[in-house]
DNA sequence: TCGAACACAATCCTATAGGAAATACGACCC
DNA sequence: GGGTCGTATTTCCTATAGGATTGTGTTCGA
């Protein structure tokens, strides 16, 4: 009887992430969620005003934002929000994508079992989703925070494959991509027209997935993030 | 004239970066110079005085240096140095090192012409200083400068590669890639062992690069840093 | 009317002080 | 002797204040 008697249940979640961590997800839902303009300044001492802290855990909070590229920084002039990405940006961007997406689908064939089934439950959700959204801009009331649903629901199953790779390291690179794409749709889409293909391209990848052959899955992704790129230049030219 | 009469000439190296910056350098020389043991605590405070300067900047230096891997935290408790390397970290740090080394190459033989002539430098002082490791070592006089010195060389080769990509994504991971690697050789390593193998895969890399196509580069690239994988385990098992 | 110089305000950067938590150490009890 | 409790020190964390720098708006002069 090794265990002491804990009063567990109670303090289930602890969280003890300090100030900096919580001032860092809400600037950062700032930045993701709502649409500020590139080039905005990010006043220290504002922030720290807004939010009844202190400056130090926001200078904190907004070096750790540079690093993920959403924010700039000059050495005694402040924070800004990260400028608009350029178009030649956006292609090393989808190249970086391929680069590691691919890669990652290729080492997490290696464990297509477990992943397998988790993907076909993030592609349902997808579906599911995408039927939400087909109804209701049909209806008019395509509302943005179905939008933000739905590219989370579609960025999870890339995230999956990430997961299934069991690469800290790549799961890491995996986060910068991620922030940078969220931003990139906020900014340059302003809706979904390609929801029906990214589906049928997802249920592809599965199908790879299933073969159990690594290169297979490796390539149906990088078509995938090569679609994406061409569809994506379309929707930039026509806007 | 719209000339100001300045005093130019002194103040070349303006460098206003901060203090934030400079204790971030002086830092990370630290780690990556002397071999500090894995899991000692890094006092802000400490450092604070030793550098002569407020808790403030240390502490935004810290936040930089826990986005690179290679210090840990735990908010309330403090900032220590990373722990040392697993073996399933090592498989996967050189999994994510071909994935993305091997995609850098694929992109960068795009501009074969201009990067060739670089690599052939770089491969020169390569080849350099292995031969001055080659004489020191059986002279019995090998230093860590000198350790140091091919460690350096050595990874321009790869980082130039990715520079040859001119993605400002792939080049900024390849900057984390490079601090783990460089902490591995440090704490993991005690000699160089494989020097004249690394100068032929190079080659055969520069090689692969001048036929211009792409996937022998990538190849060539991959097969290189499999064999250093296979080497490193040799080494790790015979210590 | 345009340009430059000045002054003001806002901001960043650094330093110092105090409260809270965690670690280390010693004493005490079983 | 081993384990537990309590105290003291160290350390982290936050808040506040002051100096330095940048940006802006205004005024003056050509």
């Amino acid at each position: 009887m090794s265990e002491t008697t804990y009063p567990l249940g109670e303090t289930v979640t602890i969280e003890r992430k300090g100030l900096r961590d919580r001032v860092y997800d809400l600037v950062l839902d700032m930045l993701v969620g709502q649409a500020v303009a590139p080039g905005t300044r990010l006043s220290i001492d504002a922030i720290a005003r807004d939010l009844k802290v202190s400056p130090t855990p926001v200078r904190e909070a907004l070096v750790q934002l540079e690093r993920t590229g959403l924010v700039t920084r000059e050495p005694l002039k402040g924070y800004r929000v990260a400028p608009q990405i350029t178009d030649s940006q956006l292609e090393s961007l989808f190249d970086t994508r391929i680069v590691l997406e691919g890669g990652a689908a290729e080492l997490a064939a290696r464990h297509s079992d477990s992943l397998v089934p988790r993907l076909e439950a993030a592609l349902e959700q997808h579906r599911a989703v995408t039927e939400k959204v087909r109804a209701a801009a049909a209806a008019g009331t395509l509302s943005v925070a179905l939008l933000r649903e739905y590219f989370t629901v579609d960025w999870t199953f890339h995230h999956l494959i990430f997961e299934g790779t069991n690469n800290p390291f790549l799961i890491d690179m995996s986060e910068v991509i991620s922030t940078r794409v969220h931003r990139m749709r906020q900014t340059v889409l302003s809706g979904v027209t390609d929801a029906e293909d990214a589906v049928v391209e997802h249920t592809r990848i599965i199908d790879a997935f299933r073969s159990g052959q690594p290169e297979e899955a490796a390539a149906a992704m990088r078509d995938h993030i090569e679609k994406v790129r061409f569809r994506s230049r379309s929707d930039a030219h026509s806007h």
